[in-house]
RNA sequence: GGGCGCAUAGCUCAGCUGGUUUAGAGCGCAUCCCUGAUAAGGAUGAGGUCCCAAGUUCAAAUCUUGGUGCGCCCA
């Protein structure tokens, strides 16, 4: 006996259970177990912080995560699942800031390092509890205890290890960067920061005379909408291909050069008439010299020349004209004011410049503004001041030096603080240490190719062009909680070296400084031993200088990047190769086969991790012993990129209100709303918890929701409608589909374990196949071999579509047959289980349906786990005990057997499914509801290759559509019209441009006509302007059309037609149906059980219910289990007055006395 | 400003390498059916200039180009 299934389901409760279920019998690790010798199938992790609460999107990255390692574990292979947590990085400072009521670096330091760390290392795994009982809620299988954590010692030597090999490598240098610096603060901001901050403000715009030294009278026009960015100025840059022009000034005597594009606007701006003397094109120009308009510098360094590298000869450092290509004529001049301290393109051309010149001999880097974003002592006469409040100032002195051209406002998006909304963000050079990542492009590229994108346009689209793009890697960050970076300087000499490990520090000659960290363990001893690879413990160690006796190593300040350690995950996670045993794991777990993330890491973990990787294990310079190079892709073959989850919501129309639910919102606000789509927002609170989900629809409605409703990589809006409507398409389906079965099984007393003795694994075919009443699938009905057909099918497909990353592809297949399985197998079925006694029929259906359900579960179990182990646990375990796998968890992935499926059965059967759906469509559009017997249905088909076949299954229709009689035809004019059409496919290759000419005389043709003389002679011939076509019956097609005035329905293949004469025997028949309606209704009503035996009594007026009931009384009984059936009361049964077919009568029903 | 993506029914989405698939599904809506899976199930219907324009082609929702709108990333 089976469990008996709840009536009505509730999920979520359901699945609490199951989660006990899971982590009571170590299901999981069983999993694995089973799999210990199998081959790998290796997932990574991308770590989330812990240190904000996890949010629905969180829900759809840990259900993919989950769904493909279940699946590939199903399938054989060995999938271990180390969780992880990133735990560094701004964010985390950030929020303890907010903690502490501080916001700038120097009240951190105020605050005191040491205590901002530990606050630091408090917040990180504030939510480990929400993050962790939501990965356990959804069903999520990974190893939480045994994560890895990017701020353990063992995480970070593994950082420090890679480090150091690229610093010994020198793909790891000290250089500039151009940041968005906060100078009241003090810091530089992050990039989702500075976007977070973008105002539209109106700025000066001034066009600035740059005077040529060798051209007498000659200006350069420049262009700038940041004056305090001019005593800084370095080059001027223009385009080698633009035209530009030399104008005369209206009432001037300085000539200006300007791109020619540019002249008129730049006339109607300053409202003076320019007048094109000659023309230039911006190459000729290269290298001409210029007086910057603040002359600060230029006083002291403007004759200075370097020598350059090629040809000996040497150059003036500085001011002059340089070429760029991003100078367009769209704004400004042409010619573009060059502050390399002020901005990336600008220090770009710095750069590009310095390599010119033999070293040390190029222009340096000048810098007029102080961190705090004051002028220094380099432009006296602004010293001190904040650089925006100077801007009026510097025009000022520029109209009197007679260097201002023309000056007006300019409005666009500028950069504030988000955290001090009235302060301008500036760009300024900070050093910074650069990993040399420009040089491994072609090796990232090539390695991105070979990585298998879903979908795959990001390989060349976004994240192709990323790479194309590629800067250096701007690893430091001027703060305190992140992984230190490792490398000591010689505190006389500046000879720097890098440090893989803390023991490799200890073991440095005169070593000091670890006292620090000692005393701070035993002031509190609760401390992780692994706060002393951080700040401030770390900088206190020091040691002798190799390179200067007497003086010591020290190390820098900076932490790095903590998308570095992100991307270092793969061999980190194991602390390789510094711990025991890493290089065995790293060398088992690499590369990884699958990871997914959302589309914001394409410049986050995908290229962090696909970065490091081809810098560290992708070429033989790599010179590690341990780090051979690897094939590509590295280090991960697949990634599914998810696309953004959205969420939807109400607002009043005005804005005012907010709401979840349209039903709240009406009711609220009435029709005075509107329908919002958009990204989830804490501020405005418009998405749900989801543990509201989990308790309200529960965990598989919501991973089904988001495998089954559209390719992962589509933005998907979390709705709570959407999900919840989701549910009865599928699971509630399956759920009705396996307690149909439960019921009737039991009532019959199907017991599957009483039949197999012997242990039962799986429950697979073969096992099935021991019971002594389970016969050969070939022996079965053709209903049966159908539906078995159709499961393994399904099977194969699914396992070829999971095999290719495509779950939603899997999911429609999937549902399609549970489609098929409910609305058609068990529908067709159902007389069979509620037959009288037992039979070998009876018996193939219930072996067949059981089998349809198990392997369903297994197919589902890696998509909706709880659902599936609840199927497994009732219809196998209940019966079998410890004969069977004691989660379906632990079974093998179905993968269909080929020779149980009939193509052409399946074919079949969906024609005639088709035909009792065209039949029902004309009763529907006839009025002739379905109790209604009629005489005759005839279906035309469109070719006769199934007739023959379908004539056998005329029974079977007959009693879908409750017909006496079903013909089948190809020929019948009086209802049909034919239209005979060309197969485009075959013949537009043939006939190219003949073919508009055939479709049309083909459609002018007489159909009936093409028809019969393309079955007399196996081909056509048409008429066409230009000459005969002979057609053949492949190239032909025939299209039915029913005609006017039939209760008639049309689809592809075929028509049918109804013949909707009523006899009287029929009409008896028809009520002979409604009074069984009737009394089924009335059974209902007083609460018989299934099997209840009945007396029924009639009484009514009328002589043809009586007749009805007389003649088709052993048909009511059977129908109804009605034991006895009078025309007239019943003592005892209530009475009911009911109206049939429009007749009045009056109906008793009672149980049986003694009746079982 | 640049890159990438998206645009198909009231809503959410399918539609593979051009052709007939009568442009589909689910939800919603309407009309109804079934009634021993029953707080389920099913059928039918209404509802589409497949964003716009040009091009390629015998043939375009599908390919190309341009435009518009939206989203994301970057500046």
């Amino acid at each position: 006996m089976f469990r008996s299934v709840e009536g009505s389901v509730s999920f979520p409760k359901l699945e609490e259970n199951l989660c006990r279920f899971w982590k009571e019998r170590r299901i999981y690790e069983k999993s694995l177990a089973a799999r210990a010798e199998a081959p790998a199938f290796v997932f990574y992790e991308g770590p989330p912080t812990a240190n904000g609460l996890p949010h629905p999107g969180h829900c759809l990255t840990r259900a993919i995560k989950d769904l493909f390692p279940r699946y590939r574990t199903m399938r054989g292979y060995r999938c271990d699942r180390k969780a992880g947590w990133d735990t560094h990085g701004l964010p985390v400072e950030v929020e303890v800031c907010k903690e502490l009521g501080i916001h700038s670096k120097e009240e951190i330091e105020a605050h005191g390092v040491e205590s901002f760390i530990h606050k630091c290392l408090e917040s990180v795994f504030r939510y480990t509890k929400e993050w962790e009982d939501l990965t356990e809620r959804l069903g999520f299988w990974i190893h939480l205890d045994e994560a890895y954590v990017t701020y353990h010692q063992s995480y970070v030597e593994s950082v420090w290890w890679a480090l150091k090999n690229l610093f010994d490598r020198g793909l790891l240098y000290q250089g500039h960067k151009i940041v968005w610096w906060w100078a009241q603060g003090g810091t530089a901001l992050s990039a989702g920061e500075v976007g977070q901050g973008y105002r539209e403000v109106a700025d000066p715009s001034v066009y600035v005379r740059f005077p040529l030294v060798d051209r007498p009278d000659t200006d350069l026009l420049v262009w700038t909408t940041t004056p305090w960015t001019l005593p800084s100025n370095q080059f001027a840059a223009v385009k080698p291909e633009l035209e530009y022009s030399v104008v005369a000034v209206e009432g001037e005597t300085r000539k200006l050069i300007l791109a020619s594009a540019l002249v008129q606007e730049i006339a109607a701006k300053a409202k003076k008439e320019l007048t094109v003397e000659s023309t230039l094109s911006g190459s000729e120009m290269l290298g001409w010299r210029y007086r910057p308009p603040l002359d600060y510098y230029y006083k002291t360094m403007g004759d200075q020349q370097g020598i350059l590298k090629e040809g000996d000869q040497s150059q003036h450092i500085a001011w002059r004209i340089v070429a760029a290509e991003f100078v367009t004529t769209e704004s400004g001049s042409g010619v573009v004011h060059q502050a390399p301290a002020f901005g990336e393109v600008d220090y770009d051309v710095l750069q590009a410049e310095q390599a010119r010149f033999v070293d040390g001999q190029g222009p340096p880097l000048i810098c007029a503004v102080a961190p705090d974003g004051t002028f220094t002592d380099e432009a006296p006469d602004f010293q001190g001041r904040w650089v925006k409040e100077a801007d009026r100032d510097i025009v000022r002195q520029m109209r009197l030096d007679k260097t201002l051209f023309h000056q007006e406002q300019y409005l666009h998006d500028y950069p504030f603080c988000w955290r001090a909304e009235e302060d301008p963000l500036i760009q300024y050079p900070r050093e910074s240490w650069f990993i040399r990542t420009t040089q491994f492009k072609d090796k990232m590229l090539a390695n991105n190719r070979r990585i298998n994108w879903l979908p795959d346009h990001i390989r060349d689209g976004r994240f192709g062009n990323f790479l194309e793009t590629n800067v250096d890697w701007a690893l430091s960050r001027e703060r305190y909680w992140g992984t230190p970076l490792p490398i000591w300087v010689c505190e006389e000499t500046g000879y720097q070296e890098a440090v893989a490990g803390y023991d490799d520090l200890l073991a440095k000659p005169g070593v000091a400084g670890t006292e620090a960290w000692e005393k701070a363990k035993a002031a509190n001893p609760e401390l992780p031993d692994d706060l002393k690879v951080h700040k401030p413990y770390i900088d206190e160690v020091t040691y002798d200088s190799p390179k200067a006796p007497g003086k010591r190593m020290r190390r820098v300040s900076e932490v790095i990047d903590c998308w570095f350690d992100s991307g270092a995950m793969p061999f980190a996670q194991w602390g390789y190769p510094r711990q025991e045993g890493s290089a065995r794991k790293f060398a088992d777990q690499f590369p990884a086969d699958f990871i997914s993330e959302a589309l914001d890491q394409t410049r986050g973990w995908f290229y962090s991790q696909l970065a490091i990787s081809t810098l560290l294990f992708g070429d033989e310079s790599s010179g590690e012993a341990d780090a051979q190079p690897a094939e590509f892709p590295h280090p991960f073959r697949n990634c599914i990129v998810l696309g953004l989850m959205l969420t939807e919501w109400w607002e009043s129309t005005d804005g005012q209100q907010r709401f979840l639910t349209e039903a709240e919102a009406r009711e609220a606000c009435g029709d005075q709303i509107v329908r919002k789509v958009g990204k989830m927002s804490k501020s405005l609170r418009n998405y749900r918890s989801p543990q509201e989900i989990f308790d309200k629809h529960g965990a598989d409605a919501l991973r089904w929701y988001l495998f089954a409703t559209q390719a992962p990589w589509n933005s998907i809006i979390y709705s709570d409608r959407a999900i919840k409507e989701s549910i009865p398409e599928f699971l509630l389906r399956l759920w009705n589909v396996y307690s149909f079965f439960v019921i009737y099984a039991n009532i019959d007393a199907f017991d599957p374990a009483a039949e197999i003795a012997c242990d039962a694994g799986q429950l697979g075919p073969e096992v099935l196949a021991k019971a002594a009443s389970y016969r050969p699938i070939d022996q079965r009905g053709e209903l049966d071999r159908w539906i078995l057909g159709e499961l393994n099918h399904t099977a194969r497909i699914a396992v070829e579509k999971m095999d290719a990353y495509d779950n939603y592809g899997t999911c429609v297949r999937v549902s399609a047959f549970l489609d098929a399985l409910s609305n058609w197998y068990v529908r067709r079925s159902r007389d069979r289980y509620w037959a009288a006694g037992q039979s070998a029929d009876k018996t193939d259906a219930y072996w067949t349906l059981y089998e349809c359900l198990l392997t369903l579960g297994k197919l589902v179990a890696p998509f909706v786990p709880f659902v599936a182990e609840e199927l497994w646990q009732n219809l196998a375990v209940e019966p079998f005990g410890d004969r069977v796998i004691e989660s379906v968890h632990l079974c093998d992935y179905p993968t269909g057997d080929e020779a149980a499926v009939d193509p052409l059965l399946s074919v079949r059967m969906d024609q005639v499914r088709e035909i009792v759906s065209l039949g029902r469509g004309a009763r529907m559009n006839a009025r002739l509801k379905v109790r209604q017997p009629l005489a005759l249905v005839e279906v035309v088909l469109a070719d006769a290759t199934h007739q023959q076949w379908l004539e056998q299954h005329a029974a079977l229709i007959q009693e879908e559509l409750n017909v006496k009689q079903v013909e089948f035809t190809q020929k019948a004019d009086q209802y049909i019209s034919y239209t005979v059409l060309p197969d485009l496919k075959r013949l537009g290759p043939k006939l190219g441009r003949r073919v508009p000419a055939v479709k049309k005389a083909l459609s002018q043709a007489d159909g009936g006509k093409l028809l019969a003389e393309l079955e007399d002679a196996g081909q056509v011939t048409i008429e066409l302007p230009d000459g005969q076509v002979t057609l053949d019956k492949e190239d032909l097609q025939v299209r039915l059309q029913a005609k006017e005035g039939w209760a008639a329905a049309q689809g592809h293949a075929c028509v049918v037609v109804l013949a909707t004469e009523l006899t009287g025997e029929l009409i008896a028949e028809g009520l002979a149906r409604e009074i069984i309606h009737a009394i089924q209704n009335r059974r209902k009503e007083i609460g018989c059980e299934y099997t209840d035996r009945i007396v029924v009594g009639v009484v009514t007026d009328s002589q043809e219910l009586q007749a009805a009931v007389r003649d088709f009384a052993e048909y009511i009984q059977s129908e109804t289990l009605a034991v006895e059936l009078v025309l007239g009361p019943v003592d005892g049964a209530e009475p009911v007055e009911l109206k049939l077919a429009g007749l009045e009568v009056t109906l008793f029903v009672k149980v049986a006395d003694g009746a079982k």
